[in-house]
DNA sequence: ACTTGACCCTATAGTAACTTCAGGGTGTGC
DNA sequence: GCACACCCTGAAGTTACTATAGGGTCAAGT
């Protein structure tokens, strides 16, 4: 199975692929004479795995840590459960700050109903008023 | 007033002042003698709005045609009122996306209960078995 | 006068997860 | 024998900063 097969069985693209490769989180594969890579099933079931993680946003350490334990089946799953409430704290913390972010956006945009004179507007007030706070640091790798 | 007084009442950094200079959503200010930048409460009250902005996080396109709206005082503040528009429903955007991985999430994490055996986790046989579907065009710029 | 320390300057590289591009080889159907 | 789809590598671009290297400026203390 040449790349171009790989990406679209895994939906994504033939560059995802080889940048996988590139961060270690696939396996390089062996090539054809051609120089070609050449990918078998084990190869699609991990790139799929990876994919899926990724539509959930996983960050590609957090894949890592993953496949990581993943490849010691000797182990138990404590770690994958672990890391997995982790990953949902991250986007319990990100909701919030989107939900406190929407309220403000709220409260700003009835600062002005209608089209006004630019210096008379709302909004433009509203922004230039704010306490502006620090920025603290982020607890989620989620943007 | 030096840059690093200029930090300080806008809650960023030095880099952060210069950075924005670099990206043009600052003007860059006169300079003393000894080549410090020298600013005035004019650039005060830029940064502090684009801080504002970014704590809203807006990007830097938004802030830069928002600046722009902002520098034409003669129009009206349509343009202002839909900028702030098309932001919420990022941040809408966003927050739909979450939720809805708050659901996988959720239901993948109930799939395993206790420390098992590393081959009978439930979420990762979860991981391996999901629907991998095409990434879809980001219709926000929130992460 | 000399040094210490806090501040300032520029330019460059690194972050995350890709995407795009330049410049080239391979393989198949007509 | 040539067009065209596919493959290769390596480097640069994306966003909003942060960090580092390597240096200049200035006020206070000794
Ligand atoms: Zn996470
Ligand atoms: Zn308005
Ligand atoms: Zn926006
Ligand atoms: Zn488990």
């Amino acid at each position: 199975m040449k790349i171009g097969e790989l990406a679209q069985v895994a939906q994504c693209t033939v560059e995802t692929v080889r940048y996988y490769e590139k961060e270690g989180l696939l396996s390089a594969p062996a090539r054809t004479m051609a120089n070609y890579r050449s990918y078998g099933e084990l190869h699609v079931e991990r790139l799929r795995f990876i994919r899926n993680c990724r539509a959930l946003d996983m960050t590609h350490a957090e894949i890592h840590r993953l496949l990581g334990l993943m490849d010691q089946p000797a182990g138990d799953c404590g770690g994958v459960n672990q890391l997995l409430d982790e990953h949902i704290a991250h986007v319990d913390v990100r909701m919030a700050e989107l939900s406190q972010l929407k309220q403000q956006l709220r409260e700003l945009r009835q600062r002005c109903q209608s089209e006004q004179a630019m210096d008379a507007c709302g909004i433009l007030q509203g922004l230039a008023s704010m306490e502006t706070e620090p920025r603290h640091e982020r607890q989620t790798h989620l943007g």
